[in-house]
DNA sequence: ATGAAAGCGCTAACAA
DNA sequence: TTGTTAGCGCTTTCAT
């Protein structure tokens, strides 16, 4: 499959120079005389030259490409986050290659392997949480790695996060200062650990400060989504409950169109917070008050972490933690 | 910066074997004794061998990666193409470059070219409509393309798509089936030529089928999301419009909310239709009857396409056509 | 079935 | 400032 034609070596022949020189103009090496470059550049430009990637990854290691690794692609908080990345990845220069995980946890270490070999000068791995897969995998490795919008338990990998206890503990405080007695967290699954050592202690701080008692059974899972958050209303309603933070966009919109189909009154009989602010919280009527995390800067910020790292920079600070807001709407007074 | 540390000559030492025996076993050449290659295997599994995958591109010009050119990373229209693609991609052992040219025009041929010099192995390309940039920078290279989701005019390159304007032109029909005189469209850019060549003559042949006027004061612009589908109601209204089809799901939220303010009865005073059936459709209230593309398949078949393109084997058919149904919801009876 | 050796296209000492 | 010359780590004839 004879991709590439034109080589460094047809452009140094065509201007009479070695194939150094022409390598030197490439790359912008102040060492080459004026006329001497402008030479290489017009035959460049006459025999529509492009550089070879690839031979110039093998001959300089590096491949001016990141890794990033998502658990989906057809998710909303994680394309943000995307977003920022690529912006600042292609101010410099970098080339993403993205793989996503969501099929199983075990194509992890795979995926990450496979990220290695193909020599990326650097990784980016979002997801909630830190998987013990990832970690090693990572820590076997000196190629640069952050965490964006990921909670690492050990804080030994570099990050960008908001600090997600406190804003989880916010809500809840303002459920409780919206005069609401019964308020509940609706999450993916309670068992794993960012949940159970970060979400739920937060929610235990909030009522704790409150004077409440913390029930093990105001703490509900759900994975699935719209229909998963649209069933568990009933269950809510059931309880007793009055107001919920529900992790997940679009879980949070199905129990609000559960409310809405139940007549039930936002805000003033039930209020909701979500955790992500991603479209949909702002469309669904009423809409839905949400921690709004800075998902583009968290994405941005990490990028520009990682470049740093790639080339060797001194860093001022490798966990890095970003504001985040409660964005008021119509589900809370 | 020493990532690779193990290599090919490590092993053939440790294995007493020649590269190329090793090189065999890594690529699974059936002409290598059994007890050789064990003994190649046990070495690479104790050593931890991992194939650098540059130098086996520079080697064997191929990369094993496809380049995927997407007009925006946060959207789910293409977030959802995408899942289609990375699926059968990883089952190929493809990995994904991805750019997103959103930001300006100008840089597709930079996009492209870049794909290229990184030696991808062929290029998928997502939006409405192929540019004529892309057209022209696709036709100079033998590097296999597939367009995913996207009219070409010219229907030239290989493409997976719906008969977008069999899709419009049946909403437009329902509209007028379900008893409504004055159906309009609202797009992105009237001018761009694949709503001047597509979807306007849909629409237009729709209406004439009924034996209806067209008018060009039917036809409404907006780019601007959600706060300018909210804006445009107010228009349609003024206007005398009771039924209408929006291309972008979040600018049909936007109409349905406005209308809903404006205490217009959905759907028996006011049809709203969307092109996309995203998530937001179906969380809404009213839930909006949404043109079903088989996103996910679209992008399936297309890397299947692509897969067969880059293997040179025979094609049946180059330009695709999947089925598309319209899901019907609450915006119409 | 195995090995030797010539590249793939480029970068980066080192010389000049 | 410019050129010469080794590689980078692997695949792939071509011998044997």
């Amino acid at each position: 499959m004879e991709k590439q034609e034109i080589t460094i070596y047809d452009v140094a022949r065509e201007a009479q120079v070695s194939m150094a020189t022409v390598s030197r103009v490439v790359n912008g090496n102040k060492n080459v005389r004026d006329d001497t470059r402008n030479k290489v550049l017009e035959v460049i430009k006459r025999l529509n030259y492009q550089p070879n990637a690839v031979a110039r990854g093998l001959a300089s290691k590096k491949s001016t490409t990141i890794g990033l690794i998502v658990p989906e692609l057809n998710n909303l908080y994680f394309s943000e986050l995307s977003k920022g990345i690529d912006d600042i990845a292609t101010m410099y220069k970098y080339n993403i290659i993205i793989t996503s995980v969501d099929t199983s946890v075990n194509r992890e270490e795979e995926v990450i392997q496979g990220l290695l070999s193909k020599q990326v000068d650097g990784v980016i791995y979002m997801a909630n949480e830190l998987s013990e897969i990832a970690r090693k995998a990572f820590e076997r490795n000196r190629t640069p790695f952050v965490l964006a919008g990921t909670v690492d338990h050990d804080k030994t990998l570099p990050s960008v996060n908001i600090d997600y206890q406190a804003a989880i503990k916010q809500g809840i405080t303002s459920f409780l200062a919206d005069g609401k007695k019964h308020p509940a967290l609706v999450l993916g699954r309670a068992d794993v650990e960012i949940n159970a050592a970060h979400r739920i202690k937060a929610f235990k701080d909030a009522l704790t400060d409150a004077g409440l008692a913390f029930n093990d059974s105001d703490i509900y899972e759900n994975n699935f989504g719209y229909e998963g958050g649209y069933q568990v209303f009933e269950k809510l309603q059931a309880n007793g409950v009055d107001s919920v933070l529900v992790t997940r966009d679009v879980v949070a919109a199905g129990v609000v169109n559960a409310a809405f189909d139940a007549n039930v009154k936002i805000p003033e009989d039930f209020e909701v917070i979500s955790a992500s602010n991603t479209i949909i919280s702002k469309i669904i009527r009423p809409s839905i008050t949400s921690i709004k995390q800075p998902l583009y800067d968290i994405g941005a910020v990490s990028m520009r972490l990682l470049t740093k790292m790639i080339n060797r920079e001194e860093l001022d600070e490798a966990h890095i933690v970003l504001p985040f807001t409660i964005e008021n709407r119509q589900s809370t007074k």
